[in-house]
DNA sequence: TCCATATTTTGCACTCAGTGCAAAATAATA
DNA sequence: TATTATTTTGCACTGAGTGCAAAATATGGA
């Protein structure tokens, strides 16, 4: 503990650069294991041998067998909330949200997003986590929208919040299901666009 | 199979007297377990002596542990579309989802759900299968107000059943933080209120 | 280059959840 | 009571995840 100035930095000495490819080496280990033989009749042993490793190194990079999966979700709370930042001077929250959606959206990878979807659905633990970061991503935002709206009536932020990750969830949904034929853009208008509506 | 008649009748043998009986022991002893020492310390022969079954009969009652936790988590889901059935002619869906929720929340047993809600809290797995119930609940609700609103559009309809869901989660989520001091139906009432400034 | 130290990897032994199978115990029925 | 259906149990097994301590490897300085 003599050494790491209380973190940090990203140091690229060797032992850096070596743990940064083994968990790389993780990950793709499990991501090709798993969409080929699916993600329960994949052990760790497996994962641990084609990823060159030991089972018990294989803690050391991962809590579990699902937080392979899991840990690629993009954090979309933290993007959010960050995108927030650009928002007009006098804009609404729901506006500014909207606004933010879409500069997210632009910088969205579809297929592998679409993959990687597919093989969370395969567990019910994985899909289960991933459902609950929701609500985590849906705190980020109405702190975002608390700390940019300040005199807003802070229940109105949580619905506003409510309502962004759930339009994200729906249009991913029905952009899923739809094969993205569609834009997933327009699927996020059509719910805001229906918001007038309620 | 020559017997039970294709099962909807309820019979009452001793076989499914037992049959209940062991169910619910199994729960008592779960929950009691799990209040004392803590979900994840408890282990199954903990639970299957308590209850005073083998290990192995436990699962024939549940698949897992998880289970017995959210097996008496209540059908949100169900019971808000149901309640809807009461709408009133002419009435918005939002103003039905409002009058639904007043209508269930006046069923509920306050003191119970804090102390399932707390040791729910308890083990993250559980959590998180918890928190995906929501979106299970929130599709039920979609689909009984398409049911009951045909003719309005679809888009706006899952956003109400989005709040709706939403604001549940919320209002539960204050008034289990307020400690039950302002009843539940208030914090369910300002969400509403809110939605107009949003 | 070699040494002392910090970090990473590994093996081993363990606990616990969950499953498949077949035999034993118990209830229903005739 | 005898036959049949269902439930309970024991046993042996797989696989996830943890604690511990020793072995292997990287780092920084002399």
């Amino acid at each position: 503990m003599t050494n790491r100035k209380n973190s940090e930095r990203e140091p690229d000495g060797l032992r850096e650069r070596k743990r940064r490819d083994t968990h790389r080496r993780i990950t793709e280990a499990g991501l090709k294991l798993f969409s080929a033989r699916g993600f329960d009749a994949t052990t760790l042993d497996a994962i641990a041998a084609e990823a060159g490793i030991s089972r018990r190194t294989f803690f050391h990079y991962f809590r579990s067998k699902d937080d392979i999966l899991l840990s690629l979700q993009t954090g979309l709370g933290e993007s959010l909330a960050a995108a927030l930042a650009e928002r007009a001077p006098g804009q609404r929250p729901i506006a500014a949200l909207r606004q933010a959606m879409h500069a997210l959206l632009a910088a969205y990878a579809p297929d592998e997003l679409l993959a990687l979807d597919r093989l969370m659905l395969s567990s019910e633990a994985v899909q289960s986590r991933k459902q609950a970061t929701y609500l985590q991503d849906e705190a980020l935002v109405f702190a975002a929208l608390c700390a940019y709206w300040p005199e807003e009536n802070p229940a109105a932020l949580r619905l506003a919040a409510i309502l962004s990750i759930g339009i994200t969830r729906v249009s991913m949904e029905a952009w899923r299901s739809g094969d993205g034929q569609r834009p997933l853009a327009q699927y996020v208008d059509d719910y805001f666009d229906a918001l007038a509506g309620i």
